[in-house]
DNA sequence: CAGCTAACTGAACACTTGTTCAAATCAAAG
DNA sequence: CTTTGATTTGAACAAGTGTTCAGTTAGCTG
């Protein structure tokens, strides 16, 4: 017996990524075996490797494509232009909402790093480079409306405040995400010290 | 042949915790084998039963252990009749200082969760809400001088930026513990916007 | 120096691991 | 209806997994 009837490889590939992000985020890379994943799939273990050179290309094909993504999704929605207390504005409700639909994906990409091997992890830790960088742009092209010393410390400060908002949010929960965002736009705001929100005192 | 010339409990017991903590914390738990562990402190696997029932037992004495110290830190720590700024204060100052001491140890503790067989992880959880509930109580304490809608928002925005200082942080970094906590103090007085700091304005 | 026991070895247990590949099967094309 | 080619199976590989335990040894006690 072999082929399964109605097996399609525009089908069953995407379906492995789907498998391995779901097993990777709720297990860990090294806690999932491919045979739990073709299981998941429903099919056997060698037929992942039509898809899959090995295990290690589909955690760093999830991670690649999830930074990359990102990357895309944060040049489209930001404004170059904008003010920068609107910048950081967007910034904030664009990171909180972007990430909050895909959690899994960022769970294994901030976690699953040291799986990586040195090559793969230097391509991750560079794309990440260039998102937070994005930020770190958006504080130095304000440093006159806001009130920083250490514009790379707040940065960091920043991002590890937003992305935390993955490790505790759910659906169900009292909070949306659009409130969510609204309360950390108000202390991101504040932890700059933007101008704007103090004018209103 | 057994036996290895100047072997001691006392003395391969913690450093079998060192070692596990330090892979466990490098690879990750489930990338981790008790042979790997057993050749680190120079012994075969076998031995490391005698101070161990099992893997997972190593993995949440270490968190366990980790987390009981913690709080016992907190306690001495911090003043509880303290004023709500120099209360939270002194607790971005621990948080801060304590955390970098033992960055292996934060990082499995966040790191290995799901690891964690269910009611293990129930007991971690249990603890982590008692500390975090420290910073909650400064927060509701001081709502006269602070300004903070949703203090439970605020008490997790401020742990996750706190902490998130752990994964960046290097020794031989421009900056010493005590400069970022600093930064810190300043950065979480502002998301609070502490009275005291508003008014040198 | 003999005897005792805590401490450790080394082999074995039954599985699981990632990966490969000939053979089998199915869907579509001619 | 046959041929072709993509797709999947199922078995096999060598290596590694956590854990157990009879047997060996080092160092202390008397």
């Amino acid at each position: 017996m072999a082929r399964k009837t109605g097996s399609h490889s525009e089908i069953t590939g995407p379906r492995i990524q789907d498998a391995a992000l779901k097993l990777f985020a709720r297990h860990g890379y090294a806690a999932v075996s491919m045979r739990q994943i073709a299981a998941e799939v429903g099919v056997q273990a060698g037929a992942l490797y039509n898809y899959v050179p090995h295990k290690q290309a589909l955690l760093f094909e999830l991670m690649r494509g999830h930074m990359v993504a990102l990357l895309d999704a944060a040049d489209a929605a930001l404004e170059p232009a904008a003010r920068p207390d609107a910048a950081l504005e967007g910034f904030v409700r664009f990171h909180i909402g972007y990430h909050l639909g895909r959690v899994d994906l960022v769970f294994i990409s901030y976690m699953e790093l040291r799986a990586l091997e040195p090559e793969n992890f230097s391509v991750i830790e560079a794309l990440r480079g260039r998102y937070e960088d994005r930020l770190e742009a958006i504080l130095s092209d304000g440093k006159d409306v806001f009130d920083v010393k250490d514009t790379k410390l707040a940065t960091l400060a920043l991002i590890a405040m937003l992305t935390g908002v993955t490790n505790w949010f759910r659906e169900s929960g009292r909070l949306s995400p659009e409130g969510v965002a609204d309360s950390y736009v108000e202390m991101a705001r504040r932890m700059v010290r933007s101008k704007e929100v103090l004018k209103p005192r």
